[in-house]
DNA sequence: AGTTTAATGCAAATGATTTGCATTTACATT
DNA sequence: AATGTAAATGCAAATCATTTGCATTAAACT
């Protein structure tokens, strides 16, 4: 199974959470809540724990083996595997659907921003907030 | 004083932790936190209470003369008063530092992603990380 | 299989933010 | 200027996401 491989690549036990948590980020690919994971670990294995959730998405955050892309306004992190693309999404402020975008923009802007400002950049974060067409 | 203006012409009441904090945003003119904001009260004026900070916080917000453009990797909400103009900042990992991009390049692309998606676009949010000169 | 060390479950703690309620204050009206 | 009223505030307690301490369990090495 590939979650056993990632999770042995990065030196890291190969446990049931750990195993169950990445599939669900691998097949949902968009980002989710720690209790969005939970609540689908729930239907899957009754006896996981929230705390273990919280303590396995910092694991692989630390492996970068997911990311945490951003901290919704209502103040839940999410979380979403790191496939190493640069991906960006498209928010409906009222039902909260994502979409992906396509591209992004900024490895030339990043660049000319270094030579700038002096600073490594190292990451970034963009997000678009708008009303999506059922919403409308 | 100008931000008893923004505050009557918005049909706010005109009341001293309204004034005062308005014009600690005015007068900084970056991201502060919740508790950041506190503090330089306190400074002034011992005896308002965080609660007040949040709530008054919250009616800027509703009222747009501030809005709240990320959360931290720390939880903590920032604030910022609302020019109109589309801000963005470089913000350090290690310190912190925030530094201010003089340019947003999104107005063409979101109008071509509006196209695309159908959604309607309201609002954006680009933070970029990186290490500063001091820091490295 | 046995040993070791890290991972987990559970319950309690933490920390940012929110809320209920009694009191105070802004401001419209007299 | 004094008064009435609804909205704003201070204070304490509640809430909610996340973190942590600790006893137990399980992965993986020998």
């Amino acid at each position: 199974m590939e979650q056993i491989n990632i999770l042995t690549q990065n030196g890291l036990k190969v446990t049931k959470p750990r195993v169950t948590i990445l599939n669900i980020l691998e097949h949902v690919n968009k980002p989710l809540t720690a209790e969005e994971i939970y609540l689908k670990l729930q239907k899957i294995d009754k006896s996981i724990n929230l705390s273990t959730v919280y303590r396995v998405l910092e694991v692989f955050i630390k492996n970068q083996i997911i990311t945490k892309p951003f901290i919704k306004d209502d103040n839940k992190a999410s979380f979403i595997i790191n496939h190493h693309e640069h991906k960006h999404f498209l928010i409906c402020s009222k039902c909260q659907k994502m979409v992906e975008i396509g591209e992004c923009p900024f490895k030339t802007f990043e660049k000319s921003l270094e030579k700038e400002t002096n600073f490594t950049i190292t990451n970034h974060r963009f997000e678009l907030f708008g009303i999506c067409p059922n919403c409308k």
